[in-house]
DNA sequence: GAGCGTCTATTTGTCTGAGTAATATTCGCT
DNA sequence: AGCGAATATTACTCAGACAAATAGACGCTC
């Protein structure tokens, strides 16, 4: 009962895993690096060996770690890592990820989003479009600094994504919505207040309900480029 | 010991995952189902409960399935699956995968690779136009039917996406690869045989190779349309 | 001395059975 | 009818044993 880390609603093997996946992606082990085996790990974390290995599981089915009989559990080399994985991606922003790693994922928001926002333009139901105005209007009286306007962002980046209709674009959804996430965590810790992002928002919103796929792909185009230039601004703070 | 399916080299957790996630993603089990309670499911399977729990673990590293004391494990929807996951995507092919999703997949190709190709013709090193020239070589050597051949198409395509340096992008390739070892698959089912894709595949090489990268994304744009086509030709068969 | 099969020790993998913790449901009380 | 406590069900955790796989050492053969 040594005070798990993180013990909120996760059970022990998550929490292991979560704490073994943060020491792997932020480099405290590095790849080829071999864990120390079954018994003596789990009696270090003073925890069961099966709480060990369901935590060891969940970590290679994303790829991290790889289990041999006689070898013992090897961190893979990083281009085996499921980098769009949810959680990977959330254990690389729990430490601070590598610069790299951000740029990169701004530079696929950058090729998806205007793509999937020229999708939604010519698919999108009614019903989409009101929802979408919905988050926006939310989004716009809490402001970008509370919980209810980040959390209404992110349900309107969601929403864009599921209004195309295509079920593998859409799951990056999780994926980019964790850049977002940790974009405006930085953002908010800058002095240099950031512009207001609402009228790029509607301009987005105005092209898609409008079915114009040109409009919206150069509006959201837009609007993940000034998002990426203040993720480049806080990343030139540290 | 009543031979467990595709017993290959996978161990007994892996291929319980592996079976379960099959049926789930072919709709044998829909969201919202309950499996039945560790005790009996382990034992209509025939195996211990750790080693179905292991299972268990996988596929809820994978947003597949959910666990809840006194609930049990349910199927989530579908929206919180990792679709972009290697596995689940495999698992997909494995049963015949939903039209949808194979539209969905190479609509992302349409917008992925050719954005990438552009990328890769401004950053690739000379050592990777080597190692693209040699993939493309075995490849027209092999043919598209050997194994080597398909294996070098592959490669071609994950060389040009390393080539990126972006390594979310990249991450994207085993989840695209995917869709190409499944539509190779197909094609060589189909009597009328394929157009000979190599000098595509030329045109690709040629552009990042020359640093083009408008060339490299129009040529790119072109290799995944037409195979995106000979797909779709596929999908009208069955 | 080189090559090749065997033997062994180490590590993960699997099994069993017990007890704990969490929580949806039910029941009784107000 | 609403609310709070008891209950039953389920996953969760633990402990210890045995099985299977395999990297590396060893010894044998030629």
């Amino acid at each position: 009962r040594p005070g798990r880390r993180k013990a909120g609603k996760e059970r022990l093997h998550g929490s292991i895993a979560h704490q073994l996946g943060v020491e792997i992606v932020s480099g405290r082990h590095q790849p080829g690096d071999i864990l120390s085996n079954e018994i003596e790990f789990s009696e270090r974390l003073q925890v069961s060996r099966s709480a060990y290995r369901e935590a060891v599981r969940i970590l290679a089915a994303k790829g991290l770690v790889e289990s041999r009989p006689r070898v013992g559990t090897r961190v893979t080399e990083m281009n085996r890592w499921n980098l769009l994985d949810p959680d990977v991606l959330a254990w690389f922003f729990e430490a601070e990820p590598a610069r790299a790693l951000v740029e990169g994922l701004f530079e696929l928001r950058m090729i998806v989003e205007p793509a999937a926002a020229a999708l939604a333009a010519e698919r999108r139901t009614g019903a989409q479009v009101e929802a979408m105005r919905e988050a926006l209007q939310i989004m716009e009286r809490a402001g970008l600094k509370s919980e209810a306007g980040q959390s209404a962002d992110r349900d309107f980046h969601q929403l864009v994504l599921d209004a195309t209709g295509n079920a593998p674009l859409a799951s990056l959804a999780s994926t980019i919505g964790a850049g977002v996430r940790w974009t405006t965590f930085y953002k908010s810790r800058k002095h240099k207040l950031p512009p207001d992002p609402m009228p790029e928002h509607w301009a987005v919103f105005d092209a898609i309900a409008a079915g114009d796929a040109g409009g919206a792909r150069q509006a959201m185009d837009v609007l993940v480029a000034n998002s990426r230039a203040q993720a480049a601004d806080a990343l030139e703070d540290r």
